[in-house]
DNA sequence: GTTGCATAGTAACATTTGTTACATAGCAAA
DNA sequence: TTTGCTATGTAACAAATGTTACTATGCAAC
């Protein structure tokens, strides 16, 4: 585990608080689809992302959700944070995207460290700005991006992710994403097909060009 | 200022902290109306709101506009936060609601005391989550909720905002709030006002029951 | 191959939201 | 009072999105 941390994190943090991270951490590696946090769920521990990506959705009672964003690979780690500090319960849904390797931080260490290393404040700070970012970004798609965009940028955002030109989605499952419904998204997809933009399968989508 | 100070933060922070802000912080009034920062500012102080109330907007290039949140009296600083740490510009326009006081903290200082002070750390810990929790019921409200729900949301909040059950504005002012035309907030605002909730005047709308 | 199920395609229609265009009303300055 | 400006009311229409219902297709289990 200390040598998968280092290749991730150690431009990032000291020597000492690396080996802290190592001691007191809890390594998991999930496979895809796994569920790491539920709505209402507490959280008790923060997760440093090794590799692999996390999706972040926001579901309301009446079962709507929306994809908020990904945590990526390298990239820091999540707005748990927040939900960590109050005893107030998870507002979102943490699920792997990918096979992910993580870090998991009990939040008494984690607020420790806020104390005892500076890397670690800024880590922690950067990570806020970063998510503040990401959720900008969001609310910027959905209040000015037409339904259409929003897809495109869906398909980008996710091949990027994935890292690769094909995306194993089922309408049904995109339409869940961008909180729309199936037809809708099949409508939309088919009129990119026909732009040549897309490549249309059973259960994925060929990226041609966008 | 000090007494403006204790009166607002004295429970908060110690009374070392309470002098350092008191000596390096910029007490400002400003009326309504009055624009804090504007998109592209770079941002070099971050604000302690003392009194009053500052609306906080996101716009894109082609003119498009939200509303995103407002900072309350009492409640902590803002978003601004973020955009101190880089140096990078706002993305955000901030905006006051009402006649407003607050104290302006240089960066440094800001950041000289997030290891200095343990109080200060968490408040600004704090503000982050409070701000994330803001933005998620923005994006709820703009993904899950139809106009006419949104602008009932505007009405209340605006009307707690202002301690007020009369509403100062025009037509136009809340459809750019709500990123959304003139012509929408008319005809939903009639409805509300022919239930027997709202009674409509030129340039100010009267809450009866919402 | 046949069956059964999940996925995708598509038409027709409903609803919501946005747009245009014009009429009316309130208010203040001349 | 008249004029002019801003704000509001409203109809008619357009576009975007959502819904229903049904068909077709791909794939796997049998």
């Amino acid at each position: 585990m200390i040598q998968d941390l280092k290749n991730s994190y150690g431009d990032l943090f000291e020597d000492d608080l690396l080996a802290e991270i190592n001691q007191f951490g809890t390594y998991k590696d999930v496979p895809e689809g796994y569920k790491l946090i539920e709505i209402g769920n507490y959280i008790k521990s923060m997760p440093l992302l090794i590799s692999g990506a996390i999706k972040i959705m926001r579901d309301d009672d009446d079962g709507d959700e929306l994809l908020l964003y990904f945590l990526e690979s390298g990239d820091t780690c999540a707005m748990t944070l927040t939900c960590c500090l109050g005893t107030t319960k998870s507002e979102i849904r943490a699920i792997a995207e990918l096979p992910t390797k993580l870090i998991m931080i009990p939040i008494e260490k984690m607020e420790e460290w806020t104390g005892k290393y500076k890397s670690w404040r800024n880590f922690v700070f950067e990570s806020y700005h970063t998510r503040l970012m990401e959720m900008l970004e969001t609310i910027d798609s959905i209040a000015f991006l037409k339904m259409d965009e929003r897809l495109l940028k869906y398909l980008r955002d996710k091949s990027k992710i994935n890292n690769y030109d094909t995306i194993f989605s089922t309408h049904q499952e995109i339409a869940y994403e961008l909180h729309t419904s199936r037809v809708v998204i099949s409508r939309l997809l088919k009129k990119l097909e026909n732009q040549g933009k897309i490549k249309l399968n059973r259960n994925n989508i060929k990226i041609i060009s966008l």
